[in-house]
RNA sequence: GCCCGGGUGGCGGAACAGGUAGACGCAAGGGACUUAAAAUCCCUCGAUCGCAAGAUCGUGCCGGUUCGAUCCCGGCCCCGGGCACCA
């Protein structure tokens, strides 16, 4: 065997294996058990970054250890091909996205093969292929006949300069990237899809998602945000009508409380009172600058501006004040919300602030109510009504039901469950996305396009320039004919919202060359996904979009699962560190860590000796010139050393910090198995393990079916590789210490060579190929089934216990492993140690923790 | 602002159900081999005190529960993810 670790022609020679023979295709077979994992699909931006392989190492890992224990594995890959930086890119290089876009999936592929991945390769699509994007249009068809897709107007960021609709991450602080110009909000008629229709059921069946990880259950849960409350009236009279302006609480018991009412700059009735009221048109005026985000919203000093108009209050018909506020949210509840200054935080901020009356009708048993210190009071759900009439006395539940029962009584209000989620607005201002299959015409209306007309195929040879979507400047794509009258008539040029892509293209993978429908009967076979792997920043909007999305399937029979994914793994980010220097007006220029040396005290150097300064540690990213290139550390190192840092640096859940060092750690600990199996080769073939060993071989023996046993719990159970690694490493570690002089003792080292290669196939699966070959094997070992721990080996004459005396560490004693819960006791009494810190003092209480402990309490 | 995570040696991390804090690796220091370097191998490596045996302190901060807390509870501080048009 050539002693020496040479990665790229193990690495060529592995790959060219698992080619020819085809080993990761795989087909429907009823009577194998099937694993279907599946990874995040990557966008094609370029370069694969340390993020994806990442991700993908993870998946294959999982992929590769399931293989090994004889399931039929599926794994996949596919590319989320419209977006946003495809357009960017065009503009920049004045290349069409598509081209781009086909650029980088050719390059990616050649990145993703050269790092080994079991995929299944013939499956592989672009969603922006006509034969997938062609479904997404004929669901939303369906969707639209059932109700589940419908038109409204909904608020976007409009950049008054270039005339444009900007995505929220083209708002910087408030202004458009390319103009500068502060952004307004515009409301256009766009598509949603009715997600609400299924807020219920996406909650519920949270819980029974045991294989998903409980944060993202609980982000999950707090985005449907179901809350229970009232829906309450304030009559009005406008323009000789009889109205009812209706908010929405939580806390009816409070109703008796309310001294203002708040509404939306947006609101109706705000726009109403805005042609009368040139104060209140100024602030609706003002509350339309600014970009559409929450976090944007709910940051912003909270302000509000009387209206001069009043509603009367349900119940006592006293007229309230109605207010014009900026923390009011069109899009949760009613639009508008009643003002209880005296047990609401935000409502008591806003009263302090416009001198508005704040009253107390709750009161707490033995606490006195200070209307300045209204914090104390705040959601108090403990008080009883006072100052309320009728309800005085009241409790939270009592209070409700009476208030909501009166109200019902007048048709002022009713009970009612409210959520916070909101239907998914999935129309998009921009070319490089699924058309929408809607043809306008003037005598019909928003006409579907027909079913035999599908897909309405994107032209791929536009170039966008900034200046809105060039699709509705492409005349041979907007001129069409109605379908319903044959008039001339314009096609819809807006786009689907990526995420549409991304909601089913794990279905896709299981019939991809299915034409005559989304998925066929295969689709029965492989789904759910057993394990899906990606960044844990798409726990919300993805998962909750996909989890959708099945359920819609399901609902039109074409699918018979109601959840897609059984088990999540949300793996952190890759970070690394960030170097930048400042130029003489303060501009800041990024410069990669790889050419940094660093000095210590946030100040390091480049290679010609420039001074720069250290910017912490941060994602990954163009941006910040931190990225890592993995072409090049393939090329390098190797790409089991690559797989192989990965997977230890940090569990998969935790954020990983790159680190040049611990990669080349890597290749050292490769070489050092490698090295280890080529001086084991040299000597006489081993025989079987003898069953009477004794000595440091038994122990070696021991440690060899110990590491099987907490690899396969780490692999299969935890995810936790890093430990996996480690585990492995420690074998090693106890070989090399190992001097086999026996045949028995070169069984011995034979069988945990043989392990170790066995547990690290899935992870480094390159240079166990060929040492599984080199150790006298012509099965593959992809092929050969994963080790179980022998429980004889595992066996153990005698432990070592932990004295503590009072929970300190005192002593250490042997026990026999059978020994009873007296004859431990009495050796740890017995410890010197143990009697100097128990130093006469009265033994209170002992306490045994069996195979562990001892803890004596005096 | 709201929701969800995280904080342990010089560094990445380990401690899985409340029971030995620091496995494994990186970096650093010392040594061996070598003409030399690289590679490799061996030793040391939380802080303080001690010749040593060992002792005391130590898991972001403050407090609590417990025989025993990195782990559970309450209150803070800092960092990260998401907030509906980045993907």
């Amino acid at each position: 065997m050539d002693s020496n670790y040479e990665p790229a022609v193990i690495e060529a020679e592995a790959q060219a294996c698992w080619n020819d023979t085809e080993a990761f295709s795989v087909r429907e077979d009823g009577g194998r058990e099937k694993y279907y994992c599946l990874c995040m699909l990557p966008y094609p931006s370029g370069k694969l970054h340390m993020g994806h392989v990442r991700n993908y190492t993870i998946g294959d890992v999982i992929a590769r250890y399931h293989r090994m224990r004889g399931r039929n594995v599926l794994q996949p890959m596919a590319w989320d091909a419209f977006g946003l930086p495809a357009e960017n890119a065009a503009m920049q290089n004045g290349v069409p996205p598509g081209r781009w876009t086909r650029d980088n999936i050719d390059y990616m592929r050649g990145q993703l093969k050269s790092l080994g991945f079991g995929i299944d390769w013939s499956r592989e699509f672009a969603t922006c292929d006509p034969g997938y994007y062609r479904w997404n249009q004929w669901l939303f068809l369906k969707m639209l006949e059932k109700g589940l897709v419908y038109q409204k107007t909904g608020l976007v960021n409009w950049d008054p300069v270039d005339q444009t609709v900007l995505a929220n991450e083209q708002v910087i602080d408030g202004r458009g990237w390319r103009t500068g110009a502060p952004v307004e909000k515009r409301e256009i008629p766009m598509y949603y899809m009715r997600i609400t229709a299924y807020a219920d059921e996406l909650l519920a069946a949270l819980d029974e998602l045991d294989g998903w990880p409980e944060r993202v259950r609980a982000m999950q849960a707090n985005w449907i945000g179901r809350s229970e409350g009232a829906r309450v009236a304030f009559p009005y009279t406008m323009d000789g009508r009889n109205e009812k302006l209706w908010v929405f609480t939580t806390r009816a018991d409070t109703l008796m409380g309310v001294t203002f009412v708040a509404i939306a700059a947006e609101h109706p009735l705000a726009l109403r009172l805005g042609e009368d009221n040139p104060e209140a048109a100024a602030f609706i005026e003002k509350c339309r600058t600014g970009g559409v985000t929450e976090a944007e919203v709910a940051t912003r000093e909270k302000e509000g501006v009387p209206t001069g108009f009043h509603v009367e209050h349900p119940i006592t018909g006293e007229p309230v004040p109605v207010w014009i506020g900026n923390y009011v949210l069109m899009s949760y509840g009613e639009g508008a919300v009643m003002g209880v200054p005296g047990h609401d935080e935000r409502d008591a901020e806003f009263a302090h602030k416009y001198s508005l009356p704040i009253g107390q009708v709750l009161a707490v048993e033995g606490e006195r109510y200070d209307a300045s210190h209204w914090q104390d009071w705040y959601g108090s759900k403990d008080g009883v009504c006072v100052n309320s009439g009728k309800y005085d006395g009241l409790g939270f539940a009592a209070a409700t039901d009476a208030i909501a029962a009166d109200l019902e009584a007048k048709h002022l209000g009713e009970k009612r469950i409210q959520y916070r989620l909101r239907d998914w607005g999935i129309s998009r201002q921009r070319y490089w996305g699924c058309p929408i299959p809607i043809i306008h015409c003037e005598k019909c209306g928003a006409v579907p396009v027909p079913e035999d007309q599908l897909p309405v195929t994107l032209p791929e040879d536009l170039t966008p320039d900034g200046g809105g979507n060039p699709l509705a400047r492409c005349e041979a794509f907007v001129k069409c004919e109605c379908p319903r009258c044959g008039g001339p008539a314009r096609r819809e040029t807006d786009t689907m919202d990526t995420f549409v892509d991304s909601s089913w293209y794990y279905m896709r993978y299981t019939s991809p060359d299915s034409s005559a429908s989304m998925v066929d009967a295969r689709a029965d076979y492989w789904l759910p996904v057993d394990q899906y792997i990606g960044g844990i920043e798409h726990a919300i909007l993805h998962l909750l979009y996909s989890r959708f999305w099945t359920k819609v399937m399901r609902d039109f029979g074409l699918l018979k699962i109601d959840e897609p994914f059984t088990n999540l793994l949300t793996q952190g980010m890759v970070l690394n560190q960030i170097w930048f220097s400042r130029d003489g007006d303060g501009r800041i220029t990024y410069h990669n860590p790889a050419g940094i040396t660093a000095e210590g005290d946030g100040v390091g150097r480049t290679a010609d000796g420039a001074a720069v300064e250290f910017g912490g540690l941060g994602k990954m990213s163009k941006s910040k010139n931190n990225g890592v290139d993995p072409g090049e550390l393939i090329e390098r190192h190797g790409a089991d050393a690559v797989r192989l840092f990965t997977m230890f640096a940090a569990p998969p859940e935790q954020t990983l910090e790159w680190s040049e060092a611990g990669v080349e750690g890597a290749v050292r600990f490769l070489r050092r198995l490698y090295r280890a199996v080529a001086e084991h080769v040299e000597g006489e073939p081993a025989e079987r393990v003898p069953a009477d060993l004794d000595g440091a071989a038994r122990e070696l023996r021991r440690q060899t079916h110990a590491t099987i046993a907490k690899v396969d719990d780490d692999i299969g159970r935890r995810y936790t590789f890093n430990t996996a690694i480690a585990a492995v490493m420690e074998l090693l570690n106890a070989v090399n210490r190992f001097a086999p002089e026996t045949t028995a003792d070169r069984a011995v080292v034979q069988e945990s060579l043989e392990t170790a290669i066995m547990l690290l196939a899935p992870i480094v699966p390159h240079i166990c190929h060929r040492l599984w070959r080199e150790m006298g094997h012509a099965e593959p070992i992809i092929d050969v089934a994963w080790p179980t721990a022998d429980p004889a080996a595992l066996k153990r004459d005698e432990l070592e216990i932990v004295v503590q005396v009072n929970g300190k560490l005192r002593g250490r004693i042997a026990v026999d492993a059978g020994a009873n819960r007296e004859a431990v006791e009495n050796a740890a009494l017995a410890d010197d140690n143990v009697q100097r810190f128990i130093g006469g003092k009265a033994v209170r209480r002992v306490i045994v923790v069996p195979g562990k402990l001892v803890n004596v309490v005096v």
